[in-house]
DNA sequence: GTTAGCAGTAACCTATGGGTTAGTAAACCT
DNA sequence: AGGTTTACTAACCCATAGGTTACTGCTAAC
C-alpha cells in the first residue's frame, strides 16, 4: 500500500523533525554551539565572539539552549558565570553534518545550473 | 589549535546548514514532499490532502520547491497540471532521517526528565 | 570618586511567515 | 444555461523572531 497521505505519515514524522528544527534553526543557536565548542565563555565574551548578536537575543538563545540541555550555566567560586557546551550537544553532530553536506551539495548544484 | 571562533568556523559551516534549513524548515515543505511521495497530485488535490494550507501559501511553497528542483510542475496534454516530486528530493532522505531521529530521541529524553 | 566591565532586563520597533477572505478566467458537469 | 471545479492571484491581517537603545545593580580598576 503506497497511500501515504500527509495525515497518516506526516503526523508521525513531521512533528519529530520540527522539534529538532525548532531547536537548531534559530539564527544564532548553531553559532553559539560552535563558538562554545572552542571553550567555555562568559556572557560578554560570547557576545563579542558572535559579533552582531544583541544582549537580549543572546540571553534568550542561551535560555533555550539550556532548557534543551545543550548548554549549561556554570557559576564559579569567584562568582564568574560561564556558559558551557554540554556533551549532549555532540548528539547533534550527525544532524549538523547532514545539513551542512546537503546545503553544500545543493549550492554547488545551483551554481552549476544543474537545477 | 582549538581556537574555533565563530567568525572562522561559523562562516564556513553555518551558511551551508542555513541554506538547507531554509529549504526544508517551512511549515509545509516537508509535508508537501511527503504527500507527493504518495504520487503526483494536482493543486487542489494537494491542498485537500494537506488540510489546513491555504491556496496562497501552497502556491508559494510549490514555487520554492520548484526553484530548488525538488518538485516539478508537469502539464499534461489535456491541460491538467500535476505536481511531481523529483528524484532529487530523495537526496534529502538522510537529512530528514537524522532530523526525525534526533527529534524523537530528544523528546524521549525530555519525557524521561533526563534533561 | 568615577570610569569601565559584567550579566543581564525592559520597552519598543520591524520584517517576515503564514493565515483569511475574496476574486479571477477557463474548463467541466448536468 | 447555471453551478462546480481548477489553478491560481490580490489585498489584507497578525504573531513571532530578531533587532535597537537604554537601563540596572554589582564589582574591579585607575
Amino acid at each position: 500500500m503506497e497511500t501515504a497521505t500527509c495525515t497518516e505519515k506526516c503526523s508521525q514524522v513531521v512533528p519529530a523533525a520540527e522539534d529538532a528544527l525548532y531547536i537548531i534553526a534559530g539564527k544564532w543557536k548553531m553559532r553559539i554551539l560552535i563558538t562554545l565548542a572552542g571553550g567555555d565563555k562568559r556572557f560578554n565574551e560570547l557576545q563579542r565572539a558572535l559579533s552582531g548578536i544583541s544582549a537580549r537575543v543572546l540571553s534568550n538563545e542561551l535560555k533555550d539552549l539550556e532548557l534543551n540541555g545543550l548548554v549549561s550555566r556554570k557559576i564559579l567560586d569567584n562568582g564568574t558565570i560561564l556558559y558551557v557546551r554540554n556533551a549532549y550537544a555532540d548528539s547533534l553532530r550527525s544532524v549538523m553534518h547532514e545539513l551542512v553536506q546537503w546545503g553544500m551539495d545543493h549550492k554547488q548544484k545551483i551554481r552549476n545550473r544543474e537545477i
